[in-house]
DNA sequence: ACCTGAACACCGTTCAAGT
DNA sequence: ACCTGAACACCGTTCAAGT
């Protein structure tokens, strides 16, 4: 493919590199396939990037950069604000499946991530949040945010079972199929628990502020 | 050290796969240091199971199989049984930060995972939710378990950052040094957005009891 | 039935060398 | 300054062979 190939930059390769992973998957992501990728011989991307650990801080860094929206920015009251933002992170970790659980156990202790963060504390103090209650609501919603989304689109670590599953289906799992009957609906879900995790923090910053 | 070699099993292989990740990590499970510490040829694990995927799902069900409580024999009401449970299943996984991310990713679809949670919401059904209720709850919640837990031990996935990560304390993130005077309490944390999520939902359930 | 060992097509990373 | 390519110590998996 890649004929053209522009000087190769930090940038270009992390790029490449979260595409490769949205593509082939996680394990597809080797420096080898990498430079093949990039019309270069592999060993050019240590020239940028000292391991493939940084590679994987840049694809963490790229992704979060996709959340365009700052919830410094956005109307109160808090519980509404929070929500927007943590449907768009949803959004967002929903468009690269592969990436998810990498997102999810790397820090994001770069200063593109820690920047909006600060931000978004300041804008919830505003709105009358102490700074550790709007870190701990915030912490606690994204929590829930990147586990739900790990179940329900995150590709399994070594590779996809071969061995027949459990049919979950069967008799034998009666509750579980009452459940499923109506089907999966995972943005009602989603909203459902995100709701009751802000509501239930609400109600909890409001006996807090009737008893000071 | 092994130098007693008891014959080879399924069980046994996925016990010291186990160990050898809690040890030195999810990159140090490799079928030859696995075939290493059992004394054995590399390639004899291949007898008893099929490929690494088919490891992973062993030692997710291992994990699993550490949650002691059963679900369906606690006392209500409902909030709290499930808060039994969940704590209990936060307190496993932090015994395996480097496997956090493999029970995050693969769908835990055999018999042992599958058989306590229909057990489960049977026992949420005479608690008064509806099956689906049960599900959706239990489902929210276990989420926001393991999400926690993976930013609280999770290791991170390409191997730990080499590069000198951002200071926090920086005079750059005023709003986060405040937040995190106090020093972080993981515990205390993890409780106050179980609580949340876990009063959110039965708010919402007493609602729904008094407009059918 | 259970394990061995050679072979194949891969890995990440280092380092001296090229331009 | 930026990229190449050989080399090293590894991988997962297949397969014929041993006992």
């Amino acid at each position: 493919m890649a004929t053209r190939r522009p000087a190769l930059s930090r940038d270009r390769i992390i790029r490449a590199a979260l595409a490769l992973i949205d593509r082939d998957g996680l394990d597809a992501l080797s420096m080898r396939r990498l430079g093949a990728e990039l019309g270069v011989d592999p060993m050019a991307v240590y020239y940028h990037l000292p391991d493939k650990a940084a590679l994987f801080d840049g694809v963490v860094e790229a992704v979060y950069s996709e959340v365009d929206v700052d919830a410094a920015a956005l109307p109160g009251p808090w519980p509404d604000l929070l929500a927007a933002y943590l449907r768009r992170l949803r959004t967002v970790l929903r468009r690269h499946p592969h990436a998810v659980a990498v997102i999810a156990t790397r820090p994001g202790y770069t200063a593109s991530v820690l920047e909006p963060a600060d931000r978004a504390v300041g804008r919830l103090k505003e709105e009358g949040l102490t700074a550790r209650a709007a870190m701990e609501i915030t912490h606690a919603c994204r929590a829930y945010t990147i586990g739900f989304v790990l179940a329900e689109v995150g590709a399994p670590l070594g590779g996809p079972t071969r061995a027949p599953r459990e049919a979950i289906g069967s008799a034998d799992y009666p509750h579980l199929v009452e459940a499923m009957a109506e089907g999966y609906r995972p943005d009602e879900q989603y909203e459902a628990g995100l709701r009751a995790m802000l509501d239930g923090f609400a109600r909890r910053q409001a006996e807090i502020g009737l008893t000071p």
